[in-house]
DNA sequence: GTCTATAACTAGATAGAC
DNA sequence: GTCTATCTAGTTATAGAC
């Protein structure tokens, strides 16, 4: 029903984009509903009709992330069965949709702690979930002989957190393109930083 | 002439260490000093005469994480030449240093946001010298063809960053101890996802 | 140094006209 | 579906007594 990130002609898309970048920019708490009123070319009173409370726009903005991180991340790692492959192509996901959604993931990696309960455990629960594909992958490497990881899980989240922060420092007019630094990235979280000196295998 | 974190006798003290497990609590917007003066066992009033405003008080939680990040990172890997040491000490302190200092150091990492301009400036001052330490010892492990790091810069970021994240999940009543942890982030750190397997050398 | 009282302001949310 | 107008509550910060 909810058209896909890229073109949202409604008002209430217009509302969660601009509500986005707003919440970026200033953060949830700090961010008004006037001003996010003006942002999209209408009164402040008008918000109301499409949304119950500023609560529900931050929820709808972080469980649409979610789900789009938990579809993109099945749907393009179904078809691989090598761990090292499907591990590869996960990390280059995470990093691409995190650079190419910056307001909305970023919304979703700190404003946690403002949404509600109710609100918040439904949002952890999907990023647990996110989360074990990524350890499931590490599991299966290691089990198989191909990766060498003492805590799948610990080494799960430490691969999202480093590539989840990147959005933080990455500048489009920068020296760096989008594809050096999902190939930086990749190389060091198989290879470490001592790097492939001494390695017999190759990916 | 400021106490050390552990004992912090004085109301100045006590307000401080309650204002950061505070913001960290809630986030710095929400939290209001009405529920600052009452946990620290003074009327809403009162804090003016410590501090000149709710900024202060916050900059005041940063700038002396910030300060105490820099020197203790200066002071741990002073004595040692190796880069591979250096880096292995200063992931250590740097762990050791968020994980002893939770509060602290959340709201160090997540309210940057919330500072005034001038601020924000000093803030991320400090922490670009504090990871350009980091940079440089990558820089010089891999020049002496001890490390193989493509873009050290970007590398040390992503060490930073995962290294940061710990506190997130990190449960003193978890299965993990500190020291674990520790040592599975230096090994991941160095050896990637790839693990031990093949490599002629060892730390 | 800490208190009480309050000023000055701002925000989220609602009601009802159009 | 959007507007104007407003209610209500809560916030930072200040003033002056003790």
């Amino acid at each position: 029903m909810e058209a896909k990130a890229e073109t949202r002609p409604s008002r209430k898309g217009i509302i969660l984009q601009e509500a986005a970048r707003l919440f970026r920019e200033k953060g949830y708490r700090a961010s008004t509903l006037r001003e996010l009123a003006r942002r999209s070319g209408v009164k402040g009173g008008s918000i109301y009709y499409h949304f119950a409370s500023k609560q529900e726009i931050l929820y709808r903005i972080m469980d649409e992330t979610m789900n789009n991180l938990l579809q993109g991340l099945e749907h393009e790692i179904r078809e691989e069965q090598d761990p090292v492959h499907r591990l590869n192509r996960g990390i280059e996901f995470h990093i691409r949709y995190h650079l190419e959604n910056q307001d909305e993931t970023h919304v979703a990696d700190t404003e946690l702690i403002n949404l509600g309960d109710d609100h918040r455990r439904r949002i952890v629960g999907k990023r647990a979930e996110y989360e074990r594909t990524f350890s499931g992958i590490l599991e299966e490497g290691t089990r198989e002989g191909v990766m060498g990881v003492g805590n799948t899980k610990l080494a799960s989240i430490a691969v999202l957190q480093m590539c989840t922060g990147i959005p933080y420092w990455f500048n489009e007019e920068g020296p760096l393109s989008v594809d050096e630094v999902v190939a930086q990235y990749i190389d060091f979280v198989f290879w470490g930083v001592l790097g492939r000196a001494g390695r017999r295998e190759s990916i």
